[in-house]
DNA sequence: ACTGGTTGCACAATCGGTTGTGCAAGTGCG
DNA sequence: CGCACTTGCACAACCGATTGTGCAACCAGT
């Protein structure tokens, strides 16, 4: 490798040291000479040089004039494990494709969303990700004027794209999971209100805690033939507020509940932190299911049944829906259980 | 909102709306009509103008031109609880600064961070973040060559500035906790090699282990006068590796050891599978330490000792280092003893 | 030798900003 | 009124790629 400047090489040096011209070395570069009649000896020369000086395309010059940037972009709220899981595989998939993959947390904040996206444009993205938004409807708005292809995962979008788990049936399943659990443990249904289960955290105003919330009330109907608005806690994802709930809940049942739906993982978390005061023979009197997968779930003192959603399979099926341009879909991903040694 | 056209809109559009020329519009959305002695009236008109029209510049053309992105990239391994939180941090920073965060994983393979670091470059790059990277000084001269600003965070680079975590005085302290732990216990170090702590997982060629190995060492020497090398077990960070090497170490001791030094998350994720097979009473007699904060660890049926990495001020040590233009330090961040309530 | 068709490439416009420079109109002063 | 100076802005040259178009040179056929 000759290392004659540092400078940056442009595609008019290479032509000045082929004795070519820009628009032949540009073509030779990118594979189109064949297109455009140049004799393919000058292409491989051409090449061969460009690689001597180690020239590399200004990505700037040539999005400017394509109008295509080559940068995928992934709008997430935080680095949890459910998002850092679909980054991943995002990021993965992204390069696999020879793009570049953007990965921008907006905080469950509107207004950043809004902005981040405008800043997106601004660099002509070629398509955006949403994980988990606030707005959906807002957004793909955005982007639709913006002429950007765009897919919501794991929120459903009414008017773009989707991919989302089946919390509703993942919920069911669930449900069932901890029904049998309890039973198991030789606790059934009765007028005690300890003898149930509860639905802890999550945000029921939105789609996937509303479906979870369906999800275990169809269930617990179909299994124990009543359900009360008071099994449902859900009004925040937030650990704190887990922790006040659960501590609550405990308070005025003089106990724990026999069973205890748990949606996400950082309700886990929350939950967990009063768990873990108590003594062993109460936690292993309980039946736990959690919505979401958490590897140290599986070495706690007691066992927690989870669903773990399929981040790989959400993000593919969210590329295969971009790469088909298809309609305004909602794709739904079924949700796998983890099932704990009872 | 005046949606008339949803095509892009330029400073020529605009320019023709206020009936002022381009350099001009460019002067007034710049903030730099004062020094280029634009009518403050007429900066005002034109940003009004924008405003309405909805207009936001096309970076590439800006970055094409001024040969500054406002793109800032942050390249690590993978998104592990560590990584995201650095990440997340990161983000953050980034953002305040009115600049994009790019963030990429390279899946701990060298070849793939040359190529990251190829592609940036073309992207014009404002600055680049290592965090964990494999092969530091290669980086760095290719950065230099690029001539672009970079940092390695959680990793030390000889030839470039560097923040790291102060692994050996963590580890020392760690080690102190972990052996205060086992005298509490009642045990102390005596000829059978069950009798002391074990350092398990991490991988010694890398920097951060081999200072941790070293705290973990001098401690051990300080406090009981010896060590030997058969009490520490890093060969790599896979999780799956951890847990057979934990298999074995309890297979070879005839039970566990009196103390575990457990190096990183995966590792203790690792270690815990088999871990979690154990009977009670054999886990209650063992003190752990682990050399990395996962707030499941607080919730397990026995106490850990963790020590926290400030990614926060690792992170924002790193951008002083970069806007003050350092030349090659390494700076250590000391990481937060979390005391597990024994 | 002249025509028509191909081959191989160079020219120049273009993407949308930024920025050095120049020039007219206005102001102040003697 | 004339001159120097300031104010307010427009012009045009970039940045580095892509791409439509044009034009020599060569070839084959008549």
């Amino acid at each position: 490798m000759v290392m004659t400047d540092t400078q940056k090489k442009t595609i008019y040096d290479i032509a000045k040291r082929a004795g070519a011209s820009p628009s032949t070395v540009s073509a030779a570069l990118n594979g189109t000479w064949k297109k455009r009649r140049i004799a393919q000896a000058t292409a491989e020369r051409i090449i061969e040089i460009a690689r001597e000086h180690g020239y590399s395309a200004n990505l700037q010059a040539r999005a400017l004039r394509t109008s295509r940037s080559g940068l995928v972009a992934l709008l997430m709220p935080e680095y949890n494990r459910f998002f850092s899981n679909i980054a991943q595989t995002f990021s993965q998939e992204v390069r696999a494709r020879n793009q570049c993959p953007v990965i921008i947390s907006t905080g469950r904040d509107p207004d950043e969303e809004r902005s981040t996206v405008a800043d997106l444009t601004s660099w002509s993205i070629d398509a955006i990700f949403f994980v988990g938004t606030v707005a959906p409807d807002d957004l793909s708005h955005q982007c639709r004027a913006a002429g950007i292809p765009h897919v919501f995962v794991d929120q459903p979008c009414a008017i773009a794209p989707s991919v989302v788990t089946d919390s509703r049936t993942g919920a069911r399943i669930l449900t069932r999971e901890i029904i049998a659990s309890m039973t198991k443990r030789g606790r059934s249904f009765g007028d005690d209100p300890r003898e149930t289960v509860y639905f802890v955290g999550g945000d029921r105003t939105l789609p996937s805690t509303k479906n979870r919330v369906d999800g275990f009330s169809e269930e617990m109907y179909a299994q124990v033939g009543q359900i009360s608005a008071k099994q449902i806690l859900a009004s925040t994802y937030d650990l704190e507020a887990a922790t006040r709930t659960i501590t609550e809940l405990y308070a005025q049942l003089g106990g724990l509940p026999a069973g205890l739906f748990i949606n996400s993982d950082s309700v886990f978390e929350g939950t967990l932190r009063f768990l873990a005061t108590l003594p062993e023979h109460e936690l292993s009197a309980c039946s736990f299911g959690c919505f979401d997968y958490e590897p140290f779930g599986q070495l706690l003192r007691f066992p927690v049944h989870m669903m773990r959603q399929r981040h790989k399979m959400l993000v593919q099926r969210a590329f295969a829906l971009l790469e088909n341009e298809t309609p305004p879909v909602i794709e739904y991903v079924q949700p796998e259980l983890y099932r704990a040694a009872d």
